[in-house]
DNA sequence: AAACTAACGCTACATCAGTTGCGATTGGAG
DNA sequence: CTCCAATCGCAACTGATGTAGCGTTAGTTT
């Protein structure tokens, strides 16, 4: 109903193999490795028809990255704020260390660096992803932990971009501790209250 | 002397013009447009010349990345930490933001996410800028401001790391008010001795 | 169940990134 | 000044990526 107009049958079955192909592609030679040749292959779709529906590797890409959206991903609720963020800081962290998930996950973000419609895709996710994370926040204010004025999502941001800006743009490794350390800075911070949500008419 | 055999004369007029058609290919339609036939053609070099000495776009990218490496960037002394971070960390948004030195920084950080190599060059080049923008902190340090068991190149780290994390990871836009509140944060969580250097002995 | 048509498979082709072999230049050493 | 080797320019070639035309298959409609 919603993309084409043969949703059932053949064409659901295309679309799903080779989303198939394109992950196990992607996890196995990443986002530079990904070839269209490859992933018809794999998937027993024809090449053509790969080209014609998807458009070419940024297409598999977008469509891939859609799918993973669906998927949701366990918030933690250790009871503390400081327990909450850590643990989501360490999910991320995992992820990206995992062999299987790792790979495919990079590959997203490399691919959202140069294409603009897996970008659009990867902020949609990353938007879903913030605000479902902001739901720890939002029970330690409620708690008294934190104070009410804070701007839940950016406190997501603090704590997770120090993991992100050390795999993907200084290329340094991430230890545990690191991850536990950029979760703990931006509880500091948003208890002294510097991580406030901006105040009405601001542009 | 040291790169090749023949360091004077054609070879160094060379090498210049490739890194200069490279800058500016890069700056024009960035890493996914970056083709080694458009450099060739527009340093007036000839296209088999420029693969056997650079190899290919990774190479080119990695040498322009080297001489980008060598240009000392103005580290802000204000007087006081919390203007020097935000100076630093204003000083990356507006790189990025700039309409000419942007799209080139941008493509040194989608090639390192693609090449290895790549990947390396911007370590390094990362690894120079932490350690430059430490002194901020160090002078803080030396002022009483800060703590002084605090990891300089940590409170860097998370001062900018949100503005690369919105630019290149959840792909959002950046306010300055976004940048000079990721300087106070980082300078908050190290004002609570969060960011403290690790103690000896730690894996 | 027969007709209709969207979607797919196939072959052949076009295009472009990257390679190879050889001759021509050019910078440096004796 | 002369020779020599490193480097470059050139043209032809190879392989991979992406496209076009056309016949075939398989949902959908009546």
């Amino acid at each position: 109903m919603e993309t084409g107009k043969r949703p059932g049958g053949r064409s659901a079955r295309v679309r799903e193999a080779v989303r198939q192909a394109t992950l196990a592609e992607l996890a196995e030679h990443g986002y530079s490795g990904l070839t269209v040749e490859r992933v018809a292959e794999r998937s027993g779709v024809h090449k053509t028809t790969v080209y014609r529906r998807w458009g070419g590797v940024e297409g598999l890409i977008s469509d891939a990255l859609e799918l993973a959206g669906d998927e949701p991903w366990p918030v933690p609720d250790t009871g503390s704020i400081e327990g909450d963020l850590r643990g989501i800081v360490q999910l991320v962290r995992s992820g990206f260390a995992d062999p299987e998930l790792g790979p495919v996950s990079s590959a997203f973000v490399a691919a959202a660096v140069q294409d603009p419609a897996a970008a659009r895709a990867l902020h949609d996710f990353f938007a879903a992803r913030h605000e479902q994370s902001a739901e720890v926040v939002r029970r330690a204010v409620a708690r008294g932990e934190l104070p009410d004025v804070v701007d839940a999502g950016e406190v997501i941001r603090v704590a997770v971009a120090p993991v992100y800006y050390r795999l993907f743009v200084a290329h340094e490794p991430v230890t545990e501790r690191d991850a536990d350390r950029a979760a703990d800075a931006a509880l500091a911070a948003a208890r002294a209250g510097v991580l406030s949500a901006p105040p009405p008419g601001t542009a």
